[in-house]
DNA sequence: ATTTAATAGTGTAAGAAATACACATTATAT
DNA sequence: ATATAATGTGTATTTCTTACACTATTAAAT
């Protein structure tokens, strides 16, 4: 009647155009050299979330990051040694406040390293599956949610929005009806910075203004 | 680093231009004598949506329900003993169905009984945010899903349809408009049949086309 | 046979949102 | 000066959403 019980990040982040996802190549059986989301047992007296925040830590360094729970998998043949309930999150982090961060390489891993949604090696367990699951949730409420914001510096252009709706929505976006329909949302504020380091026309920098947004979707 | 591992089911349906929740009433500890939503233990060699069915089939008589997972709850202190984690799972079925059926009220409850969600009493563990979180997904998904039909018979009437679209967005809706929405579905069936049994003019009889929404949605 | 009560069923105009589409502007590097 | 590479902008069309009120049909009551 009990189950061991665990759980597993998708973490995402946006670079070079294409989302990726953190994966750890896998040092113990069972599928000891295949790639697997980094993930780790809930100890007894350990929320949750606590334990998804202590694996996000010791995965890239970072606290306070948006998460969201998915689903439970808790098939009976998951594990060769029997039932292991996982539950699932999905993390956002910026490319640019992990690059080059030093982790905590467990012994049960051998590395750490990440791939696009679109390249993805095998994967142990089910965790192609959840993966899968966590684009579509991202894809179906791009429209609605801090998710765009999460994955992109606090300032930010508005073609590097468009480009981070592309990689969500899996598709190509028209600028100018892009802009439109982003100058409509209502919580995006426009600075009077620009892009810098470019060697062409320097971009206006943009912010997401959260409590806005919240407002906004409170009222609804 | 194990976990008791439970189930907890949201057994929804409409009646009276209501959703109704499916409570039993505990016999037990914790929280004996309040209502709670029916759940129990899963087998050890038994797949969660196996252990949803019984459930499902034990307090209303019926197999093939319609089902969908909704979260993991894991608090360390949802129960006295310690962690206790359900994954709660919402079930939609049609008043017609289990009306007058007797079902087994095992001995850790009193009684079971349909509430309307609009009046709910005290409930046991955190059910009252799972029941919440089920009505949030159901609006949210209301325009996308086969939730609306899996609520009704299969031959209803736009009135009964529009009833039930007003219950699961909690707001009234224009029967002008709503009609106009539907016909553009694509996936509805007008019948060459009428209601029967009113004392006033007898409604149109529709059918959901399961076939055609899902080519729709694959689609899309 | 007529009336009453209750719900079914229907159209149009105005406003809002979504789509399709192309070129001048600006900053930097050479 | 020129080339390059990306920024930033407007309009016309179509589609979707919203607001709104009366006639038609049936069974029951008189």
């Amino acid at each position: 009647m009990q189950t061991y019980f665990t759980i597993d990040c998708v973490i995402l982040t946006f670079d070079e155009g294409q989302l990726k996802v953190l994966l750890a190549e896998r040092n113990e059986y069972p599928y000891k050299d295949w790639w697997a989301l980094p993930g780790y047992f809930v100890n007894k007296y350990e929320e949750m979330e606590d334990a998804v925040a202590r694996i996000l830590f010791e995965m890239t360094g970072l606290k306070d990051i948006y998460m969201d729970q998915l689903a439970a998998f808790a098939g009976v043949k998951r594990h060769p040694e029997g039932r292991i309930l996982t539950v699932a999150y999905m993390a956002l982090v910026q490319m640019e406040d992990v690059k080059n961060k030093i982790v905590a390489i467990s012994d049960y891993m051998r590395q750490l390293k990440w791939f696009s949604v679109d390249e993805l090696p095998d994967l142990a367990f089910d965790h192609r599956e959840i993966i899968e699951l966590s684009l579509d949730r991202l894809k179906k409420t791009v429209g609605y949610s801090t998710t765009p914001y999460e994955l992109l510096p606090s300032k930010f252009t508005l073609t590097q929005l468009q480009q981070v709706y592309e990689a969500l929505l899996n598709k190509k976006l028209d600028k100018r009806n892009f802009r439109k329909k982003i100058n409509n949302l209502g919580y995006l504020k426009e600075l009077n910075e620009f892009q810098k380091g470019v060697s062409y026309r320097a971009a206006k920098l943009y912010a997401f203004d959260k409590k806005k947004f919240q407002k906004q979707f409170n009222q609804d």
